[in-house]
DNA sequence: TATAGTTACGAAAACGTAATAGTGTTGAAA
DNA sequence: TTTCAACACTATTACGTTTTCGTAACTATA
C-alpha cells in the first residue's frame, strides 16, 4: 500500500519549502533549474498528483456538477445523462448523478446537500411531486446563493435560470396533423394527467391541431393516466367502445401498450390504427411493428444544457471582477423531428 | 444572492472564536447553554450549512463513490446505477457516474483523475478495449494506494478485488438445457467475440449443454458478432443456409434483430424457432413477441456492489487502527432467472 | 489563604494547495 | 564603500472545518 504522497512530503523529503516544491512542479521561474529538476524527478517517481480536494477548497470550485432526474431507468434520461457526460468531459466536469425518484423531498435533500460545496452548479428536471406541489423554494434558495441552475424538459415558469426544452406543444400539433394529413381523424389520445408539463403542453398541441382542422374535440377519445401501473384496460376499453383510426400516444409506454392492446383486439396496426407516440427510445425502434415517433435528441438537450451551466461557470469569473451579475437566462429550444415507422401509414 | 456563511463570519458576528462557534453547534458541554444557544439561533437563522469541502478535506473522506461503465445508453447498466444510487443514497453517500465509452484510455484517465481525493471508492465494469488489452495498470495501481475497488459483471481475475457477478456459465447453460427440454437441438448461438468476457463464459456454457445432451456441437451454427453495427445479414444468412429450430442469443440486441429476421424470412417464433435472449431489459419486454431471457437483476447487483464497497470503507477505519488491512476479497454470485416468454414453446 | 478543581472559552494545528509577500545572499553599478 | 537589483528560496496566508491543548477566571476545599 502506496499512499498518494503530498507536497509536504516531498519538501521534507528534499529538505526544501513546500512553497519551493509547489513552484518547481509549476515551473515558476523563480525557482532555479537545478531544484526545479530535481524536485520534478522527485515527483515523477512518486507519482505526485496534487489533491483535487485541496485544490477545490482554495479555488472554491470543484469542477463536479450535478445532474437530477426523476428516474434513471427511462431511455430518454439515460441519453440526457450521456449528452450532459460527454460534454462535461470535454470541459474537465466531473457528474455526479442524482435520482429524485419522482419525489419532492429526495430532491429537496439531494439540492441541499450537494450545495454545500460539493458541486458547482445543478442540472436538472423536476419530480412529478415537484410539479404538483408547485413547490420550488429549494431551487430559488440555490440559485440564490449563486450557484447555476440548468432545467430541463420537465421546467417551470415559476423559476427563473436557463432552460433547455423541445417545443411539445409544436411538436404534439405536428404529430396530430401528420394524422390527419393521412386522412385520419377518429385520432384518440392517450396522455398523463395535467400538471405533468409536458403532458399537458402535448395534450394541447393535440387539440390545437383538431380545432385548425376543423375536427370536432371528442373528450371521450382522451384518456389521462395517472397510474403508470394499470392502465391497459382504459386502452382496450376505448379500442373496444369507441371508432378508433389513429391514436397519438405522450411516451413510448403508452404507444406500445396500445400496439398490443390493438394486437390483442385483432386490430392491425397499421392498416386499421396508426399509432405515433413520443420520444425516440429503444421500445419505439425494436417494437413489431416499430413505431412512428417524435424524436426528442436527449443527448443534444443534455449536450445543450451541460454547456449552457459551464458556460455560465467560465463567465462568472469574469463577472465577477467588477461586481455586477448578468442574470440574463436564456431558454433553449431543441428542435424535434417525427421519426417515421412502422406503425403509420 | 446571498452568498453561504462560514464558521468564520459567524464567529466574528457574535464576537466569540471560531472554535467556540464550532464547538456550540456540535452541541459541546464546554460551552455554556447562553453561548450555545445564542450560536445556533444565528446559525439557523443565517442557515449555516458546514462546507462538504472542507470536511473532506479534514476526514480526508469524500463520501462520495463513482462507478465507470462501458456505456449508459444500455439498460442493464442502467439498473446496476439504480441499484447503486440507492444503497449510496441510504448510506449518506453520492455517486459520481464517469462513462469509459468502452474505451481503455477514457477508463484510464477517469480513474487516475478521480483517485486523487476526489472519492473513497470504485464500482466499474471493464470496457471492451481493456478486456482486450489485458492492461489493468490504473486499477492495480489504485488499489495499491489503498482506495477499494467492486468490479461487476465485465471482471478479471488479474485483479484482486472485490467482485460481483452473474454466473454467466451456468446461466447459458441453463437456457440451452431448456431449449433442449422442449426437444430442441437445432441450436444456434450468437455470440460475442471472445475477449467479452461474459461473452466467452456464456458460449462454454452451450457449449456445455449441447455436449451433456450428446448434441454435437456444429461450428456453423455459432456466429460471433465483432461489430456490433452490421450483423443483420449473418443472422439472415445463418437462418437462410442452416436447419435450425432454436437461437440462443447473448444480449437482447442479437435476440430482438434474430426475431425481425426471421419475421422478415416468413419464420414464426415461437412455432419455428425458439429464441432465448439475454439480460431482461425493455427490449425483451416489449418486444413483439415479447422475449424470453435470461433475467440478471442489474438492481441487485449494483445493489450489492454498493454494500460492498461502503462496508470496505467504514471498515477501514477500524483496520487502520491496528495497522493490520484486511485482504479477504470476496466474489458474490447473483443468481439469474430463466424469464419465460412469447419467444419460446 | 493557599491549593485544587471546575467552567468557559480561545489559540493553534491539521487536512493539501497556491499565491503573495518577504528575506538573505550575491554581484554590479554609483 | 554604499546601494540596488537580481536571484533563489522561505514564510505566511487563505480556503473552512474540527479537535487538541492551553489558560484565565471562578468556586470549593482544607
Amino acid at each position: 500500500m502506496r499512499k498518494k504522497i503530498t507536497l509536504k512530503q516531498i519538501a521534507k523529503e528534499l529538505d526544501v519549502s513546500i512553497s519551493t516544491v509547489s513552484k518547481s512542479l509549476r515551473n515558476s521561474l523563480e525557482i532555479s533549474e537545478d531544484t526545479r529538476q530535481k524536485v520534478q524527478a522527485f515527483a515523477k517517481f512518486y507519482n505526485y498528483k496534487p489533491n483535487n480536494i485541496a485544490l477545490s477548497l482554495k479555488n472554491r470550485k470543484t469542477k463536479t456538477i450535478c445532474i437530477i432526474i426523476p428516474e434513471i431507468i427511462h431511455h430518454f434520461f439515460t441519453t440526457i445523462i450521456s449528452g450532459v457526460e460527454h460534454v462535461a468531459n470535454e470541459n474537465g466536469y466531473n457528474v455526479l448523478v442524482c435520482l429524485s425518484d419522482e419525489s419532492f423531498d429526495k430532491e429537496v435533500i439531494n439540492m441541499e446537500m450537494l450545495a454545500n460545496g460539493n458541486i458547482d452548479g445543478f442540472i436538472m428536471s423536476l419530480s412529478k411531486e415537484t410539479q404538483q406541489k408547485k413547490d420550488f423554494h429549494h431551487i430559488t434558495e440555490v440559485i440564490s446563493q449563486g450557484m447555476p441552475v440548468v432545467m430541463f424538459d420537465r421546467v417551470t415558469n415559476d423559476i427563473l435560470c436557463d432552460k433547455v426544452i423541445i417545443d411539445d406543444h409544436l411538436a404534439a400539433f405536428n404529430a396530430t396533423q401528420f394524422l390527419i394529413d393521412k386522412g385520419l381523424s377518429k385520432i384518440a389520445l392517450i396522455t398523463t394527467v395535467d400538471y405533468v408539463s409536458v403532458g399537458k403542453l402535448r395534450t394541447e398541441g393535440y387539440t390545437k391541431a383538431l380545432k385548425n382542422n376543423d375536427i370536432k374535440l371528442d373528450e371521450n377519445l382522451i384518456i389521462r393516466i395517472e397510474d403508470t401501473e394499470h392502465f391497459e384496460d382504459s386502452i382496450e376499453n376505448l379500442l373496444k367502445t369507441k371508432a378508433v383510426d389513429a391514436i397519438f400516444a405522450v411516451n413510448e409506454l403508452f404507444a406500445v401498450t396500445a400496439i398490443k392492446v390493438a394486437a390483442r383486439l385483432g386490430k392491425k396496426v397499421p392498416e386499421d390504427i396508426s399509432i405515433i407516440g413520443f420520444t425516440d427510445g429503444i421500445i419505439s425502434k425494436y417494437s413489431s411493428p416499430s413505431i412512428t415517433t417524435v424524436g426528442q435528441n436527449g443527448i443534444k438537450m443534455g449536450a445543450k444544457a451541460a454547456k449552457m451551466l459551464i458556460e455560465r461557470l467560465e463567465a462568472e469569473e469574469i463577472e465577477n471582477e467588477d461586481g455586477e451579475i448578468e442574470e440574463h437566462y436564456k431558454t433553449e429550444v431543441i428542435e424535434t423531428e417525427l421519426v417515421e415507422r412502422e406503425s403509420t401509414k
